[in-house]
DNA sequence: TAGTGGTCTAGACCACATA
DNA sequence: ATGTGGTCTAGACCACTAT
């Protein structure tokens, strides 16, 4: 009946993810031991295990036997289409990603830009628009607002050499990501800055990104049809190749 | 000794998940109990807890607290962009899926065919090719090449009544999935086909599909990019959305 | 009442890293 | 030599469901 005992390990799940959330803990500090939380805590080695175990499997931790469990990377919000670093991307591919910034600027928020991240029409967001070149050809314009009370300093920023979604996520871990995929024909302008054919059609995706529990970025990304294409692989939980991926990093690409 | 010695956690999670993959533990049956592994392997109970926990998570089984643990049904291959049964997905909308056949024969894989299904060129295949509809209203091409040595009763079917996905899931569970999403202007038969205007592309999600550890069936879904979108969003795991996903899946309730 | 899963403990042995 | 994570055990108490 009444309120059911929540579980120590997931109270101590929930005090690290909370630890990391704040920004308390960083992204590759060390997390407290096994034996540290049973001295901290008097919780029996078996469940700091499982807490310390499950933050792991579910990319929050990266443990490493005989040396200690460190705060993940966040390339995180793994799966779904991966939150995508079109930078890291294009390297990955073996090529050289450069970008062009076309605006970045401070404005209020229309009633789209309002709703889409849940603030009242006219409160103070960025805008960011810029195109992304894969060794010198256009894959992307990145057409995106930012919350400005999440990002005070976006307009102090050099897009061309951090981008956007780096510098979000170096700011505080992304939580939650929403895709829309659709296929679209360009506007004259969009065709233009991305060198589009005659007859191209647009793969454009629109995401959003959460932190702190709240949307705080909006993007309209433009791809060129010809040129780009979205993919992902998913094999099942407990597989060989889920090691992988968690060794390797991120990334789909096959 | 042996190589590296497999954790009993892991050696009992691979006999049960072996026993699910070969059809001898169908959706909705029983597994043992954590006790009744006990006896039947000398491991202790938290060890067979460990197991059934996790193949819990990793969405095989699904548990019950007081009465047992059960085969959980094959919606399954979550995330990524779900495999999505176009039928169901129509109803959820609450509208009527329907869909017309256009071809369902036997022939001679080509190259290309071939390479995706990495069999050798000339070797059986089926293909069927349906529009599917959502109230009338064509939104899916679906073009499908299917390993005919791996579903052999393909040509019995009638697939306007059973889509070709929900028909393959029901002879084996997919193991894995790999889709390519990309924007392109149809041809002439396409934008017939779907009812499409002058000037619109089409969304396409080519897809591959594994079982048994080998590909078995290759798809390319044709969508008008009008009416037609992908969505995603990801929630990172141990939330309480995660929670709902789970319960709202294999029982009618929630 | 008997069985189930959910959790927890206080030990233990091991392979491996680091110093 | 010490600390770390990885695993395992043999108990235990609980809430719940079924009979």
């Amino acid at each position: 009946m009444s309120a059911q005992a929540i579980p120590r390990y997931r109270q101590l799940k929930e005090l690290i993810i909370g630890q990391i959330s704040s920004g308390e803990l960083q992204p590759s500090d060390r997390v407290p031991s096994e034996n540290e939380l049973v001295d901290a805590t008097g919780v029996s080695r078996m469940t700091a295990n499982r807490a310390l175990r499950e933050l792991n499997d579910e990319g929050y931790v990266e443990r490493v036997a005989g040396v200690g469990t460190f705060v993940a990377d966040f390339k995180a919000v793994s799966h779904v289409l991966e939150v995508r670093n079109i930078a890291d991307e294009v390297e990955l591919r073996g090529h050289v990603h450069s970008s062009s910034v076309l605006q970045q600027k401070r404005m209020s928020a229309d009633s789209n830009i309002a709703t889409a991240l849940d603030i009242e029409a006219g409160a103070d967001v960025f805008h960011i628009k810029l195109i992304h070149l894969e060794s010198g050809i256009p894959i992307q314009i990145e057409d995106r607002f930012v919350l400005a009370e999440f990002a005070p300093h976006v307009l102090e920023q050099d897009f061309a050499v951090v981008t956007p979604s780096a510098y979000l996520s170096s700011i505080s871990p992304l939580q939650e990501a929403e895709h829309i995929v659709r296929a679209e024909m360009p506007t004259e302008k969009i065709s233009q800055h991305l060198e589009m054919g005659a007859q191209e059609p647009c793969l454009v995706v629109t995401r959003r990104t959460w932190a702190h529990g709240r949307p705080v970025s909006f993007a309209n990304l433009y791809h060129p049809g010809s040129r780009f294409e979205l993919s992902g692989h998913y094999v099942p939980p407990g597989t060989e190749a889920q090691v992988k991926r968690r060794l390797s990093g991120a990334t789909t690409n096959d």
